[in-house]
DNA sequence: TAGCCTCTAGACAACGTTGTCAAAAGCGTT
DNA sequence: AACGCTTTTGACAACGTTGTCTAGAGGCTA
């Protein structure tokens, strides 16, 4: 083969350069990058001649280069909680597609719940300098990016807050929506309500345990200690949770659980009563509607969360400059039988 | 500044690059690499003030150019049908936790179900040089891959084989899953057996199908041209085909469905209807045990395929030299309830 | 003290692309 | 035929890092 007397043969594991394409094609360097980015200026001849070259060598763009050359990525990074929680799911993919919108691509990983894992993660992600970053944070001292956001390095928060920087964050209504679901658990007669929630380091845990207290203080009502639970979200410690709140002379006769995990081990153990107790959920779920009772819960946007958050982003890397904003998701109360539950029948 | 004239000053948007660290440090741009890399040749005191000099001027590694230059980037791309179809979750979950125990990033994206925006994902991560591959396929022809894995890609298809090329493949036994499914109802006396799947182009529901098929005949009952409907999984046409089996003089008196957006759906049906329909669902979902019946499932090990994935393909990347494998993952039967109807109940 | 060896350090090229600039080619006008 | 203009083309440097190679410093032995 000439080709490889020519040195443009292609070796196992060895991919065509723009070089190895314009020796082929007899044209300059230039011109193949030209004709590869569709760029004015080269007679239909010549282009014609490349892209015989390219197809032959199967040449593909080495877009590290490119990287390298324009300084933008084109690629934004999300990190989040767990990517197999069903919630951040439709996030994940609203964040997709507006960054498939703007033709850039997403990396993303699980912070898994850990600071140290997710600044890890995070300044992973700014090494392989993103164009911005999505961030559902876990920790709780976000100053180690600094330096990135100086650098020009687009940052976004969303579900909870940054901690100790000043930057664009989009939220849940977490307070109000807490105490709707509260207030619809007391409009239905229940005086004595539980609340188990997230570890309390969690911005919205807090906010939602502060909307069940609103609520509750609203109504004149006394909160007993024992009726707030905050902690891990695993089935064992929601379990012994519920079981604390549940017994005793004075038991609560209706439950508002703070996120969807907490939820479904309520959802459980209400199927293991025998006598149904009012539940009102924070986070829809797929087949809430379906279980029986059927759940009332306070639904967030989750998909819109994704979308504004991402939208945010792109204004910033448009070169939009304005103060960080902090945008609220409302939430909705979907009744659909458990929250209506009256307290006689627990 | 001294430094201003020195010309290692910061602008906005612009990041200290290694020259610059090693004017500040007063030392060659080679021993800034060693000490970022901690590679061993120096002294404890040099050492001492590059990391002073990149801790003031806030210095972190460009990896597009140590990409470009090393030609690994440390990153796979997983090509999935939908960000958000919590059958994927998990999946997802368990690659990233491959992924990043090789030092790994992952970028990811949703084909949607269109072959031609799996092709475009798939070629924009090939240009970014990932290391490899892992991809739910949604085309039927992936012959566009095949300079990519020539010169180094590699790739592992999960949950459906590659089409036309040769390649790893992670599966779940879909054909062994639906028959015992299909066999169980027929256990359970049922002879008239719907079977509501996902297009035909899909491999699996292909495979879905087989396996009803063969219990069907297994069993010698025939099998009406109207009790098999494959197509959309959208809720409309689920219950349109749904609907037309359960017409009739002679209608379904079991359901097996396809997937788990099938079951969903089909498990609403149920909820509607005055009397039960015996249901066993392909894939299981959470809270398929809380609905009532509980509904009885074909469970897939997602997590397990991912992780198989994964290890496939770093174990490509390790420089293991071997023909392509073809691992299939078995299914798991969950009796609950729904798929334990008599047909007389129907 | 000369000779050799080890250890630290830096100069330089290279990775594959894109931006800048200047040369060459084509064409119409005088 | 000479000039100027536009269009096409390619040479070259630069992006920020790492691998290779060599120089210099310092210590040890003969």
């Amino acid at each position: 083969m000439t080709d490889t007397a020519r040195g443009t043969a292609r070796r196992y594991g060895t991919r065509p350069t723009m070089k190895d394409v314009a020796a082929r094609a007899g044209v300059g360097l230039k011109t193949v990058s030209r004709v590869v980015n569709g760029e004015p200026g080269v007679t239909p001849d010549t282009e014609r001649r490349v892209q015989e070259a390219i197809t032959t060598l199967g040449f593909r763009r080495n877009d590290s280069a490119r990287i390298l050359r324009k300084g933008r990525t084109a690629s934004i990074g999300l990190v989040l909680e767990d990517l197999a929680d069903p919630f951040y799911g439709p996030l994940n993919r609203a964040v997709e597609e507006v960054a498939r919108s703007h033709g850039a691509l997403l990396i993303n990983g699980s912070s898994a719940e850990d600071p140290a894992r997710e600044q890890e993660l995070v300044l992973a992600l700014c090494a392989r300098r993103v164009d911005g970053l999505v961030i559902i944070p876990a920790g709780d001292d976000h100053r180690y990016l600094e330096p990135e956001i100086a650098a020009g390095i687009a940052t976004v928060f969303v579900d909870r807050p940054a901690g100790r920087i000043d930057a664009d964050v989009v939220l849940s209504d977490s307070f109000g929506g807490a105490r709707e679901a509260v207030a619809h658990l007391i409009a239905h007669g229940h005086r004595r309500i539980g609340f188990i929630g997230d570890q309390p380091r969690i911005h919205t845990a807090m906010e939602r345990l502060r909307g069940y207290r609103t609520a509750m203080a609203e109504a004149g009502l006394p909160v007993d200690a024992s009726w707030v639970a905050l902690g891990s979200t695993a089935p064992e410690r929601v379990r012994a949770a519920a079981a604390a709140m549940l017994a005793g002379p004075e038991p609560v006769t209706a439950l508002f659980s703070g996120n969807n995990r907490v939820t479904v081990t309520a959802v459980r153990i209400l199927g293991e009563r025998p006598r149904p107790l009012a539940l009102v959920g924070f986070d829809d779920f797929e087949l809430a509607d379906l279980v029986s009772p059927a759940i009332t819960v306070v639904a967030q946007d989750a998909a819109r969360m994704g979308r504004t958050a991402a939208g945010l982003l792109f204004r910033r890397l448009d070169g939009i400059e304005e103060p960080p904003r902090r945008v609220e998701i409302p939430t909705r109360l979907i009744t659909r039988g458990s929250g209506e539950i009256p307290p006689e029948d627990v």
